[in-house]
Parts: C-alpha cells; structure tokens; sequence
DNA sequence: ACTCATTGTGAGTTAACCTCACTAATGACA
DNA sequence: TGTCATTAGTGAGGTTAACTCACAATGAGT
C-alpha cells in the first residue's frame, strides 16, 4: 500500500480557508466523542442535554427548535435521556397539551461533568497558541459567525 | 411562542474557541448542503465523489480508508454511485480480488462543477474578511491541524 | 358553539453507518 | 507444490438518528 489512512484528507499547501475550519472542526469533534467515552454519552445526547440543561425547564417543542430537529425526533431523544434518568417529564402547569422537561440531579451532574471536560479538551487543543492569535481568533470567528 | 429557533445555539458573550469554530464549521456544512441541492447530490455523495476523483482509479478498500468508514459500507456507497452513472467499477489488473473505482465522463463532470460551488460559496462566505485576517486565519488554523 | 391551530406521540420509513459470515484470490513457505 | 493463513469485496441483517403522516387532546379566536 502506498499510504496510511490516518492522516488528513486534505492536501496542505492548497487548502481553502472553508476546509481549514472543517478540518479543525472535524479534529474537535473526533477529540470530544473521544473524551466523552468514559460517561458512555454520545455527542448526540451531550448535545441534547446541554440544550436541556440551558433552558430549563422547558417544552419539547422548543428543544426540537434549539436542536433543529423535528418535534416528532424530542420524542425519542427524551425518551431516551428520561429512560437514563437524566431528565424527567412532567406537565407543563400553562398548558395541557404541553410537556416540560427538567434535569434530574444526576442529569445536571453528568451534564457539569461534560461541560468541564468539554473545556479542558477544547482548552488543551488551543493551549499553543498565543494570547495574539488567539484573540485574533475569537474576533474572526465571531465576526464570521455575527455576519450569517 | 417567546423565542425562535433560526439563530444559533451559543450565547454571544461567553463562546470559547471550540465553541466558535463549531459554530462556523456548522453554518458552512448548512450552505454547501444547500448549495448541492440543484445538483440533487447529498454531502455524503459529494464527499466520495472528491474522494474518489482524487484518487482515480482506486480501490474500494483505500475509498474506505480515505472515508473513514468500513470497508463494507463502501460497497454500498459506490453501487449508489454507480447506479446514478458518477462513477464505474473495473476489476484492478494486478489483483483478481480487487476492484478498482473510476469517475465516468458524467461524474468528473458532475465533480468539478461541485468542486467550483463549493469554492465559491467559501469565498462568499469569508469574502469580508480582511486580507490580513485571512492570512492569519489560515496560518493559525494550518498550525492546529498539523498540531494534532 | 364551531372551527382551526398547536402539542406531543404511535406507526412506519429512510440513510448511513455497523458486524458477521462467506467466497474467491493471493502469497508465503515447508 | 500443496497447504494454509490473509486479504478484497459483498450478502444478510442490525442499529441509530433522523424523517413523514395521522391522530387525540387541548387551546384560542370569531
């Protein structure tokens, strides 16, 4: 064979600024399912309860909205993470058609957990760079972000 | 209903590094999908179709590799291409086992028209970026990817 | 009071992966 | 030179995370 498959896909010298971030986007995310093996959590289900967890208590329809997935999806997504007893359901006081849900105690543990360990991946993955760039950094990216 | 959903996820303030480049790489990832939408191609087949064009002619087993997915998915994603006429199979001459993958006429063709989109979405999309910020975008990213 | 919209869920489907088992071909070497 | 482990691709079948469509319960507007 003439060579590895463990590398990148991208070829250096010639690499547009869009390949750039999704290649170092795709580095964060291998880096992040990799840290949150031990808590046997997908990225997936991270994702779902830090959404729950920063806007609790709140309906499922507008967790479908903050993930941007269809309502239909929250369902299982919160069958799911209730089945784990990381959230729990229970009815919305305002409406009887709605349904809130809520972080559990072990749900906001596992949930601080995450985020903590989420911080430092991401801390010692940007830890060589200097204060310069890193500032640089977060403008463009925000400008970036601001402008779409 | 109180909010909406079509802004991001993150709040301005207090995003990290990690945070921010997440969120870029994901507004690129939704523009191309969208920019690939009148060729009725799905990101996933636009990625083995470059995949595949710069490694013309290539074995399934390296296609895997180069995808970073199972040797036997790749069967499936290349009879799909080659059903909609992208791409062709051919038995490797040097090896009776393997099969080589090539893109037809139509799919090179199909490609470098993905190819220029995708370019020139990027550069829409970075288009207000300052030459200098570029240019320090790209070294700072260049030096994370080749970092990890 | 009637009508229409909205909330969540059952039922069933799809896309893109996966593993396991198999066949055919290869290559090493005793 | 015959055996035997290894490799390339694929059939069969499973999983995950999404989807649509239909529906009952509830709410809101005229």
């Amino acid at each position: 064979m003439s060579q590895s498959g463990t590398k990148s896909n991208v070829q250096p010298g010639e690499a547009g600024l869009g390949e750039l971030v999704m290649e170092v986007a795709r580095g964060l995310r291998r880096r992040y399912a990799a840290t949150l093996e031990p808590w046997g959590v997908t990225p997936h289900e991270s994702r779902a309860l830090r959404v729950i967890g920063r806007h609790e208590p709140t309906r499922l329809g507008l967790v479908a909205q903050h993930l941007r997935i269809a309502p239909r999806s929250v369902t299982d997504v919160v069958d799911n993470l209730e089945q784990r007893g990381f959230v729990a359901r229970e009815p919305d006081p305002t409406d009887r058609r709605a349904t809130q849900v809520r972080l559990t105690g072990e749900g906001r543990r596992i949930l601080d957990e995450l985020d903590a360990a989420r911080r430092a991946d991401h801390e010692s993955y940007f830890a060589d760079l200097t204060e310069r760039d890193r500032t640089t950094l977060t403008r463009v990216l925000n400008s970036l972000i601001d402008d779409h």
